[in-house]
DNA sequence: CTCCTTCAACGTACTCTGTACGGAATTATT
DNA sequence: AATAATTCCGTACAGAGTACGTTGAAGGAG
């Protein structure tokens, strides 16, 4: 299921944890820390949470292994992190860092086209972004430049501030769908170890019992040709190809004629 | 996290026994059962599954609940359907059966769009359809009844079956990233005792101090216009109205100027 | 009618999750 | 030196999925 954002926070009235957290580089280390010194940082439990995710995917992220990881016993994660919503934040936020942010120069659809490129590589590097409530993204640094990133993109065309947003939200949003496919695919390639020919062989006979061609001509036809085409249902690579091709061909006729300088 | 379809499934060799559950109703009633009757049945596992997963959330379908909602012990469930994962396949059919399937006429533009609002409207009525992996969608009687149903759209066009699989993709596709930040801002509306508006009145503080205008010149701008125009940090709704406009003015430039008869 | 096979239902148990709570140990400030 | 703060950790709880083995009911065969 998807991991939830760290919605609701601690405290009541003072300001949001996590957002102190996100930005702890630029806030500066808390002074007059009075008990033990701390053996580990939010640093390195970021980082083992976003390692073990890459490695075994996010259900395999649990305070308790990260506490393993870090020499820690499960509890003393807590001192680190409020918790494991919060700790999704931080990670989002640190992957987040990870993608470069080159300047665009270039025609618009060229600009268009590097950013979802960009998101593109950052979801194979992390399939588990995917597996988070992204909608309200964690307000860090590091995704907050990207996003500032992203508009820059966009500006000056004459849009309005609104459309900018609207075009950055569509094109993200669109790269999420043929990765989220993609990494699926790829899973299931690697654990199986069945391939879908061998599927498909084993149930063709149930198949062909229940798919009639009555019910679906074009389906079947469909179907047919892409098996043909992929050696599977789908291939997940074209489909960000050609949809990212019609989403900018959308843009740019939105634009208009003023192509971007 | 997301939930994992049904890969694996029971035999070795034997026909998938998810497939056999999928078309239950075509392939009739098992002769000859001699134990004692049922005392439940496929049909009232799957529903009770669905009204958990409508009324409170995919996290709150659990086997131990589903099992008390059917006056039955947990382990019983196990004898209506192989595991949970093979449950949500069953899930997604079901309310795939749901969706209303009209007949398509008028222009391309309506007909794209006519399928869109039909995913659109069923994301809505089934907000946890956006937490499963939809990558490998189950081979169901009702979800293969509704991908007919949206190729159909667009045969006779002149697309290649290749292409026509491509545009319904990117068209369904599409559909989830709006969907998805609609009902997450819905769940917060309604579970969080605190609005928009006064999380960022408690942390105007910190982040006047964070986000500096030198660093975020263009986004500082555009988030502060649609602050003020949606009373919130996005509308997905108009996200959608956007991207829908966008998505099919892409498709109808690919398809060329036979614009479908 | 009796017996045997078959299968639904269930009780128990195991591992795993997130985290609330309280105590012990350690450090900086008073 | 006393105090206050804070880290670390042990214990515990409620909940998850499901493996395993037993019990009892019902149909088919003799």
């Amino acid at each position: 299921m998807l991991a939830r954002m760290a919605t609701e926070s601690t405290g009541r009235g003072e300001p949001d944890r996590t957002l102190r957290l996100l930005w702890r580089s630029h806030l500066g280390e808390p002074v007059g820390t009075r008990g033990p010194k701390q053996r580990s940082s939010v640093d390195e439990v970021v980082d083992a949470a976003v390692q073990l995710a890459d490695d075994e995917g996010l259900d395999a992220v649990s305070m308790r292994r990260i506490a393993d990881r870090l020499g820690l016993k499960p509890m003393s994660v807590y001192t680190y992190v409020p918790g494991k919503a919060e700790l999704i934040d931080l990670m989002v936020d640190q992957v987040s860092g990870e993608l470069p942010l080159p300047v665009l120069d270039g025609s618009l659809r060229d600009r268009l086209a590097g950013i979802a490129r960009v998101q593109w590589n950052g979801y194979l590097r992390h399939p588990w972004l995917l597996s988070i409530d992204t909608s309200r993204p964690p307000l860090g640094p590091n995704v907050s430049d990207h996003w500032e990133w992203c508009l820059r993109a966009v500006d000056g065309l004459g849009l309005t501030d609104l459309d900018m947003d609207r075009v950055i939200t569509l094109l993200l949003g669109f790269v999420s769908g043929p990765a989220r496919d993609y990494v699926d695919a790829e899973r299931l390639r690697v654990s199986s170890l069945e391939s879908d020919v061998e599927w498909w062989e084993r149930n063709a006979p149930l198949l062909e019992q229940i798919m009639d061609p009555e019910r679906y001509p074009v389906s079947g036809r469909v179907g047919q040709a892409a098996g043909e085409a992929y050696n599977a249902p789908a291939d997940p690579a074209d489909a960000f190809e050609f949809g990212l091709a019609r989403v900018i061909d959308g843009i740019v006729a939105y634009v208009g004629p003023a192509d971007g300088r």
